[in-house]
DNA sequence: CTGGAGTCATGAAACGTTTCAGCAGAACGT
DNA sequence: ACGTTCTGCTGAAACGTTTCATGACTCCAG
């Protein structure tokens, strides 16, 4: 109980210097290799100290003196959304690569807790902020932009002020999905789609391909979510034969309510789905999907954060990835 | 440029005593409710001052000083395997709950990228760490005990000094998986698992219950590992009617690969796997699974890392959740 | 020898917070 | 009137780093 009390950093720069018989800075020096030069002698034997010791500089200490601490963090709707997983992993690694480390945070759908998160994450000082917002209610994200932390936004386009985007052309995007299942001869696409601002250019894009409003069932980008659609999708009498859906974790609900009702795919209704997630290759028939480059994505948003430049605006190509669901 | 570089904190504690012309120490006072009174018309005035400025504390320099980092850390073999997602999720609320936030990285099955994490995180002062070690050859987990940090291992029974475990009884769960698919008749139960110690348990429990070993087949824990092995064990001439899975991810690229091979399940090939991750409930058929409660165990390890009693283990038990893969 | 350049180590300041010791003044009982 | 207690605030120290200004020492040219 009391050793538990006593909770003071094991080892401390001056217990390594006091060890190798050379002043605080020097050990500086050695683990950072600057900015002045030391006697190879004496990093060696600072070095043996540093192993003999098990000493590890302590970053909150670094990061108040350098006000710099080599966080980023990433907030995201859900990380049980393989998308935001795979964003995730890839903005760990690309971050990793520049010696930072990254907080993740994940809303869990709720507005309440992404903005919990995100007045954490300025108070941890983290230097780079990637956001995935769950609804978009606000222009200014949370009032991120006043703390003047570098900020992107991945799912959608915003106009505050140094806020940067990176996202896909969605709008092309699922015009394209719609009609390559228009091609395969399908009249009525039905549209799967989370009542969200952050997806409706999605939405839109269906409609353009369409040429018309065909039917609509609304939920949330969960797997769930699309079950309980597509579950009244097409119990309608008027059920389409083919179906856009929003989400790739939707399109799996969607799969599983399809194979209850008895419905093939792609014999009786054909999918197509928007992300491309890792999972949507191995659903049972595999996704045909319109893909974000969401490893691309995070790349780009790790150097745009860190790189520091002015706010900018990123739109990549969503691309159509043919596999089974549409009936090719 | 040179606005980027002058990167010093916006506001800090004295500017606030300043603008409200009280000391620093009331400031504090007033943020944290103590530990020394504060006239409430003096709160009010510090409190519009915060408001005014938008002031935010620095938490790196709480952190030095109260030596509290208020940092969890959490490592994961693979952050898109939707088991450890849950897991993250249920650890992230639980850590919230107390005012901690969670540092996730994903060792993606690398253990070079997993000690590189631990060490990371222990520089960072975290306050406690969640481990699920990628294949563990390491009993004493990258050193970590060296360091003091509270931590638990969830995926595998350690018996390093300091280091507690929480785990499900998995030699327990295999079988009775296994046990099940030999109570719909199927003589032979094929294995598909990681070649790892971290599951190693499992295999034992299904060689135990099925009385003898019948044909396996390894491959990562992962989507395309599993479709891999089971095209391998579904193209052999002496193919099983019924397999075990030692994971979700490998089941889901499982029925996949059968999808392919033309073979139906559960009619051709009955299939329960270990996990019980959120996504085996929507696979077509939704996965018989051996359940782990992550939810649980998660709430568990972030209580027993900041309760900081002695190192503990503790076993959940796993659960069979019968849906349809197994031909019930 | 002297002076200048170069190399290496040191001491001390600063980062922003929390908290302790101390102090002024008011309130109270006697 | 005088101690005593309470309330509300202040100043300063400490946490462990990084880095600057200084200085000691060596080396070499003149």
């Amino acid at each position: 109980m009391s050793d538990r009390q006593a909770r003071k950093q094991a080892v401390t720069q001056a217990d390594v210097a006091r060890h190798a018989g050379v002043s605080g800075a020097v050990v500086s020096y050695v683990v950072h290799g600057g900015p002045r030069p030391v006697a190879a002698e004496t990093a060696l034997r600072v070095r043996a100290s540093i192993e003999a010791l098990g000493y590890r500089p302590n970053a909150s200490a670094a990061a108040l003196r350098t006000g710099s601490s080599k966080l980023l963090g990433l907030v995201v709707p859900d990380i049980g959304n393989t998308l935001w997983a795979d964003l995730t992993v890839a903005a760990g690694r690309c971050a990793a690569d520049r010696g930072y480390d990254l907080i993740t945070a994940s809303s869990e759908g709720s507005a309440t807790i992404e903005r919990q998160h995100l007045q954490s994450l300025a108070g941890r000082q983290v230097e780079g902020l990637l956001v995935t917002v769950v609804d978009m209610v606000d222009p200014d994200v949370a009032g991120i932009t006043g703390t003047g932390i570098p900020t992107v936004l991945l799912n959608v386009f915003s106009d505050a002020p140094g806020v940067s985007s990176i996202g896909v052309d969605a709008r092309r995007g699922a015009a394209d999905g719609v009609t390559h299942l228009l091609g395969h001869g399908y009249r009525d696409v039905g549209l799967i789609i989370h009542p969200d601002e952050t997806v409706e250019l999605r939405e839109q894009g269906w409609e353009q391909a369409l040429g018309s409003r065909g039917p609509i069932e609304r939920g949330p980008s969960t797997r769930q979510g699309g079950y309980e659609a597509a579950l009244r999708l097409f119990g309608r009498p008027d059920r389409p034969r083919s179906v856009f859906v929003s989400s790739d974790m939707q399109a799996i609900g969607c799969l599983r309510a399809l194979w209850e009702l008895g419905l093939r795919v792609p014999e009786d209704v054909a999918v197509v789905s928007f992300d491309g997630a890792a999972d949507s290759a191995f659903t049972t028939p595999p996704l045909t999907v319109v893909r974000q480059p969401v490893g691309l994505m995070a790349r780009q948003a790790v150097d745009l954060v860190l790189d520091g430049g002015p706010a900018r605006r990123i739109v990549e190509p969503a691309t159509l990835t043919v596999r089974k669901s549409c009936g090719c």
